[in-house]
DNA sequence: TTGTATGCGTTATCAT
DNA sequence: ATGATAACGCATACAA
């Protein structure tokens, strides 16, 4: 019998100082090879590199660290509520960016969730040198109590903070403008009711949303007090309808500022027997998976939300690196034609 | 004008050696205090822990880690192909009880998504001493490759792996149960006719599902045949059902492997004029949002995801920990009864 | 109970 | 171009 595997526990992890035995050479000359210094003589580092592959080496990630006051990696911060979060497909799509943003560079992605009882404990692990930066991710969520690290730590944001956003980096989705196309949609096809199911108002999307409807519905010479605020959720959607509908006015199309609340929408508009698009039209933002789930297929803005995601990990990177980057950078958009209009 | 923040840059991140001066101890005792050693003296302890406030010390990751020789850090291995991932709700709630259990321990969480061009990349990094252990949600996407580095490194799998289940630490659903009680609801109301979207047979969720369905449906004296598999994501389920309809023959019922597919089952089945639940009952499994967003609201099984990753982060850290724990464990499940049945 | 001294695996500074 | 050697910040035998 062949033994392919050496009994007596598992392979010690191999050091730096294993591979500079079998290569022959000293530490430091494997430690050049490793950050690819220029200042190594091609053939030595050939070997060095063999006895590397040999010893299946791989730097230790804590020792680096340490030596280079350098973590390696970046903080994804999630708000507490995370519950409500991670139900959010905007927030996992712009998390899978990052992370496939941050798996070809060698940064780490550390998810901490910041729990709002202790602050200090996020804030110290935050400015402890744990993290060589952070990624605030709230877009529907509106947390943006982290703002005042940014002078202490390289930080981006995912959508304008509503405070700071004059020093903040940050990537945003130029939401007004799309809102108001996404409108424009309803008011072009001749519906004269539209009403609008905003978002919170204490948050940027929410905001620029409603503005963008605004602007499409007066240019048309239309009402702009078909307002009702929801908070983004499937479920604040439905109440939102529910109110609009109520008033006792006719209406004829709706914009949700979301997705999940045009899904909310849906139900009670098929609820009371009415039909989409034919009674009412109804267009939503985001293009998340709720557009297509939903009977008939949402028409909606979309956004390249994965792109953000990646763009704002490579903003981190630049300037934890150094390198120059832009402040504020805003993705374009584009609308996708479904059936509900 | 009071300054209340010292100009010159960014305080120093403040050292062990810092606390310890200030507290006039040792950098040993500091340490104890840190790391709660018993045998420290109480009143010693205090100002030491007054010294550590005022300077607001955290340990420095890195050195810990390097002189315990433990990374203090699992790794959440995602697959490539991310994008499917991250849209399964499935997925981002398990990360979600995984993040939330780790948040109270001193454990950090690190998205690695294992690139499988280059599997020893991810292979090493795993072995090379950056974690202490591994999570490895692939529930819907069948990537158990990483099973045999269970030996090695303390691992984790969310669902019971295909291949090497003997002796895996994993922590399932009871599928099979669960999707005959589901089907069961179905034979119960009368109906005779009851098909099946079910999931990829090469995955332990979608084998035990259908096992479960083909019971119940048996043990009505009903025809087992009408199958039809889908790769759990809406369009396959929408496929599936157009496949099931057109085979001729009726269907008043239809029990789907998970929601996703459900709600692309509603899509034809409303498509073709047929009405949810009059003509035809359906019933979803996992209770994820798709399940509300989908008019009628879906009757699915429920399953405590959330619970399920908050579980396999404890058992992972148990391991780790050297304390005992099960190896496997089954989570129980409910039915939600809604609208479509 | 407390302090001293040494090591953890790398990088960086300095000679050579 | 290469090799000693000293940090890096913390934990831990061991001594006191």
């Amino acid at each position: 019998m062949i033994m392919t595997q050496r009994a007596g526990g598992p392979r010690p992890v191999p050091t730096l100082e294993m591979v500079a035995a079998l290569a022959g050479v000293s530490r430091a000359t494997v430690s050049r090879v490793v950050n690819d210094s220029p200042s190594v003589d091609p053939e030595l580092a050939q070997s060095v590199r063999k006895a590397i592959e040999a010893l299946d080496y791989t730097p230790n990630r804590a020792a680096r660290s340490l030596a280079k006051r350098r973590a390696n990696s970046v903080a994804l911060i999630i708000p507490e509520s995370t519950s409500k979060v991670f139900a959010d497909p905007f927030f996992t799509t712009v998390v899978q960016g990052i992370a496939m943003y941050l798996t070809d560079t060698d940064f780490t992605l550390n998810m901490v969730i910041a729990s709002e009882a202790k602050p200090e404990k996020t804030r110290s692990f935050l400015l402890g040198g744990n993290v060589d930066g952070a990624l605030v991710v709230s877009h529907h969520s509106g947390d943006h109590s982290w703002t005042h690290l940014s002078g202490s730590l390289p930080m981006v944001f995912a959508g304008r903070p509503l405070v700071g956003a004059e020093d903040a980096y940050y990537v945003e989705v130029e939401n007004e403008a799309a809102a108001c196309s996404a409108t424009r949609l309803l008011t072009a096809s001749g519906r004269r009711s539209i009403a609008t199911i905003a978002g919170p108002q204490d948050m940027p999307p929410g905001i620029d949303r409603l503005a963008g409807w605004r602007t499409a519905v007066r240019e048309a010479g239309l009402d702009d007090q078909l307002v009702e605020v929801g908070d983004f959720t499937l479920a604040s959607g439905a109440r939102a309808m529910q109110r609009l509908l109520d008033r006792g006015r006719p209406v004829d199309a709706v914009f949700a500022a979301n997705d999940q609340m045009a899904a909310g929408a849906y139900t009670v508009i098929q609820g009371r027997g009415l039909r989409i698009p034919e009674d009412i039209a109804v267009v939503g933002f985001d293009d998340d998976s709720f557009a297509t789930s939903v009977t008939p297929a949402l028409t909606t803005v979309n956004h390249p939300i994965v792109e953000l995601g990646r763009k704002m990990a490579e903003t981190l990177v630049d300037m934890i690196e150094g390198r120059p980057t832009d402040r504020v950078t805003i993705m374009s958009t584009s609308l996708v034609l479904r059936d509900s209009v």
